[in-house]
DNA sequence: GCCGTTTTCGGCCCGACTGTTTTCAGTCG
């Protein structure tokens, strides 16, 4: 399902490549069009990061709220949500083929060069410009010399095995193997990830590692070492944002350091480099432009939870339902990763796929989980169930086998789109149950998630004081961010769980923290960093 | 195109690389 926001942030970016490709003004960042070009990129994102319904934010006289968004893009919204039509859109990408306008992920084809393989040699596919690049007249065209040429085929060559953004956990190898390897040539110190992996994305398109030499002819090495540290983690628009601060303090900021004229006055630490331009420094996860440097002017940036604050892990499986582990297996790798307590939630009786319990599986497992306790055996467990919402909107067990439990995960595994909003919902006012588990129900880049109004399961939740998980596997990461911070600011509060089916997803954790940092999230919002005591107690007290 | 403690006009991040146009345009991150 494409979304309106989706849609109009297409056509903006259309808008964009179409105004680069037919402006006369060659450099973008000067002259008046390549600003509007990157007006229209910047709509674009924000856009995409929104998660509120376009015509909610429209209903509501919201548009311009937006960030980037003022008067001339707010009506193009508005044009497509009255008609699905943009007359600017139409206007720009007239007798340009779709097509067309996928080459420009190409590396090394802009605008420029595209427009004028378009309209010299009519290429509009990607077949047409590995035709045409076969072609003696290409080399007739301006500017296209032997090694361009080379270079453009490459570029088709490794398009035709593209591959798309990793997530999280393919992005850690690589960077695990790469600093392997550098790790023995370099000072310790002198090697760290940034980019987008180290803001800790959901999905990484490639990788950036900084490196620093000891060789003295390369003696910005230590100077600068902050100021590039910073440079390549980014986001792009919070470096743009970080510039055009320093710029009107009469300094300027590059990946170098930062300098007032000739003169570096910072750049050897990240912590100097803010500091220089008056600034705390930021954590990277939180490094989006998204509200990071008003909230700072404010003095209310979040003091972020930390994975060492974490004592529990709340969603975990066994080989009682369909984990590859037993129970004694699993709590040994919670013990090693310093937990004081952790909840067992193996499947219902519906989810047959999954070996769900069944009743009388499940009261025994509470049996087992009590006589564990009874040994003192750690770490302490909480008697759990991962119950689903079934198409009727009905929990999979009956009450009385709920009150047994002391936390109830509540899922849904099955009817994606038959009414899940309700049936949430329905969930989330049930008095028995503690968690929604992913709530969204998205498997990134494979499914998007159910068809469920998130907006109204965070009001639902924050009503009835419930609390929504951050599913920690690296494939789900559900809630996102951008969900996690918007109940987070509706005060509900979030478990971050691994969902864990084997020892070794437990380390997964360490992605929903990524996640949870990102949505803004503080100590006091997770509860998984609550101590066994406080947890039972709020559990108990929603129950009231 | 947007935006505002340089405010309704005139700004808008910065630097490197590449190839080729003998002084710089196009592209990228």
């Amino acid at each position: 399902m494409i979304t309106a926001a989706e849609n109009v942030a297409r056509m903006f970016d259309r808008i964009a490549d179409a105004l680069e490709m037919r402006s006369m003004c060659s450099d973008k960042l000067k002259g008046e069009p390549g600003f509007r070009v990157n007006a229209y990129r910047r709509a674009a994102r924000v856009l995409r990061e929104q998660t509120d319904e376009l015509a909610r934010l429209d209903a509501d006289g919201r548009l311009r709220e937006l960030p980037g968004i003022g008067a001339a893009l707010a009506a193009k919204v508005r044009e497509y949500l009255a008609t699905g039509r943009m007359k600017k859109y139409d206007e720009a990408v007239a007798d340009l083929p779709d097509e067309l306008f996928r080459l420009l992920d190409l590396p090394g084809l802009g605008p420029k060069t595209l427009k004028l393989f378009h309209e010299r040699l009519g290429v509009s596919d990607l077949a047409g410009l590995k035709a045409a690049l076969e072609d003696p007249a290409v080399a007739d065209l301006p500017g296209m010399g032997p090694d361009r040429i080379t270079n453009l085929k490459r570029s088709v060559r490794l398009r035709e095995m593209a591959g798309e953004r990793m997530l999280l956990n393919e992005a850690r190898e690589l960077v695990e193997r790469a600093v392997g390897h550098l790790c023995p040539l370099v000072a310790p110190d002198a090697v760290t990830p940034a980019g987008s992996y180290r803001r800790g994305r959901e999905t990484v398109g490639d990788i950036d590692i900084l490196v620093a030499s000891d060789d003295p002819e390369v003696n910005l090495a230590q100077a600068a070492w902050g100021a590039a540290l910073q440079y390549f983690t980014g986001s792009e628009d919070h470096n743009v944002r970080l510039r055009g601060i320093a710029r009107r303090l009469g300094l300027k900021v590059s990946e170098y350091g930062v300098f007032r004229g000739e003169e570096r006055i910072a750049g050897r630490t990240e912590e100097e480099v803010y500091a220089a331009v008056g600034l705390p420094c930021f954590p990277p996860e939180l490094r989006e432009n998204t509200g990071e440097f008003e909230a700072a002017e404010a003095g209310s940036l979040p003091e972020l939870v930390r994975l060492e604050d974490i004592k529990a892990d709340l969603h975990i499986h066994t080989n009682r339902s369909d984990g590859s582990a037993p129970l004694e297996a699993m709590m040994k790798g919670c013990r090693a990763r310093g937990y004081t307590h952790a909840a067992v939630a193996d499947h219902s009786v519906s989810a047959h796929y999954a070996g769900g319990l069944d009743r009388d599986r499940l009261l025994r497992h509470c049996d087992a989980v009590d006589e564990w306790n009874a040994k003192k055996r750690r770490p302490w467990l909480l008697k759990a169930s991962e119950v689903d919402i079934t198409r009727s909107g009905a929990l999979d067990f009956p009450d009385d086998v709920l009150a047994r439990l002391d936390l109830v995960v509540a899922s849904v595994h099955q009817g994606f789109r038959h009414n899940v909003t309700e049936r949430i919902c329905a969930a989330l006012a049930h008095p028995l149950v503690h968690i929604i588990g992913h709530p969204s129900g998205r498997i990134i880049g494979k499914r998007d998630g159910y068809a469920v109004d998130l907006d109204r399961v965070i009001e639902c939740a924050a009503r009835h004081r419930r609390i929504l998980e951050i599913n920690a596997f690296y494939g789900r990461l559900d809630l996102s961010d951008t969900w996690a911070r918007k109940a987070r600011e509706a005060g509900v509060r979030i478990a971050v769980n691994t969902d864990a089916h084997a020892i070794e997803d437990l380390d997964w954790m360490r992605y929903g923290l990524l996640t949870a940092r990102r949505a803004w999230l503080e100590k006091k919002d997770v509860i998984n960093t609550l101590s066994r005591t406080a947890l039972l107690k709020l559990l108990r007290s929603m129950r009231d």
